[in-house]
DNA sequence: GTGGTCTAGACCACC
DNA sequence: GTGGTCTAGACCACG
């Protein structure tokens, strides 16, 4: 299974399904055609209330990453992909400039945020090193 | 006057209040044993309900950067710009982890996420050049 | 219900909640992962302000001894037990120190503060026994 | 001067010098028929509202502790030592009891409280031994 | 149903 | 004047 959600810790359980079934799709793991889990059986999953499955797949419906098939369940849409790529990228660029705009708010110069970025990159190389 | 608040930007009032009064600390723009305004003054001029400007400095004192100097006021502590600053630095470095650890799981090389960086820091550069 | 107020005692009535909730858990009458009465329930029982009785778990969250479940309630944390406990002996024992310096301070001799003391044990014996 | 206040401690200011005043009593250092400072005195001293130190001694002359001595001060009374000392008893004694029995509440035997007692009186002896 | 936030207005003790 | 507490009632997002 691809998602696991956490109901405390403090993001919104449909945003956690939200996000997850993006981030499937933006890994390959969900391509275009494959047909997400129906909401009960997702709901009964992840012991979740339903309503809130159903309000992720909603969501999910109106970014155009679902659409139903009709009588048979929601898949992915071809486009899903690349908008589940886009999105992901520009979260990333979104994050990172108020990051390091409120560093250098603090004080930090430029060459104290490089040293901390190469510290952190260091510290993530052994593991996900997808590059 | 060092506080400005935005109703409409998702973050609560009262905690953006508290942003900017750590903040304002951090800075020495606010030194230990000045006097912060006072509740009802702080309400007027931010055209806010007293009791929001009063949540934050509660939620001030229990960070132990404020202190109530009784019938007086509420006063920056001497603990304060230490907190703060540690504080701050702690939070950009969380923030700095979080989301390099998101880009390289999206597929960024790390040389992708050094010219991202170069980039964000350059247009920074310009304008707030504190460093 | 395991929590009672005193509106008129001195005490806030939030701290009351806040202390009651805390001995409950060092008692083990609350374990993690219970869900503590809803705000409007416990204010109803109370027939206290439901703002009163949120305020109250605020600051329980704050100490880390509550913890949301989005949408569904309050929850005792895993680390409440512990916390309590230590809070309560760390409370009992710096209030011991506080007593018997000024009594020290005022003249009374050990011995003096001993039979006082066994005075006291000896009238709380016959009832709350829980030794 | 036997006066000291922190306007910072949290206790109002008033009753901190209503204490010490009380406290001065009862250890001799303010015998019957000595003047305390006037409140002008006693205000430009501690740095203090000249109103703060005027309740103050209301409440020591409501108390029985302070008289006024037409046209030249206040005087401790004949009776005030052996209130003072009193009051000092009593209070002492409410707060053992009170503390004695939150420690019951928590599981304490009454062994483990005498075990604390002696902890701390022995941790007391080498300073303040008027005993 | 749940908690979270905010407003409005009251009363208190303290300086 | 100051902060602290409490009440009352509104609106929001979440499940």
């Amino acid at each position: 299974m691809f998602v696991h959600v956490d109901p405390s810790n403090g993001i919104a359980i449909y945003d956690q399904i939200v996000r997850q079934v993006k981030f499937a799709v933006a890994c390959d793991a969900l391509k275009p055609g494959n047909l997400v889990p129906s909401v009960r059986e997702l709901a009964r999953d992840l012991t979740v209330n339903p309503n809130t499955v159903a309000r992720a797949y909603r969501e999910l419906q109106a970014d155009n990453v679902l659409q139903p098939l009709r009588g048979t369940g929601l898949e992915i849409t071809l486009a899903a992909p690349k908008k589940c790529l886009a999105d992901r990228a520009a979260l990333i660029r979104s994050r990172l400039r108020s990051v390091l705009g409120e560093a250098r708010q603090s004080g930090l110069t430029a060459e104290d945020i490089r040293n901390l970025t190469e510290d952190e990159l260091a510290r993530l190389e052994p593991q996900g090193n997808q590059s």
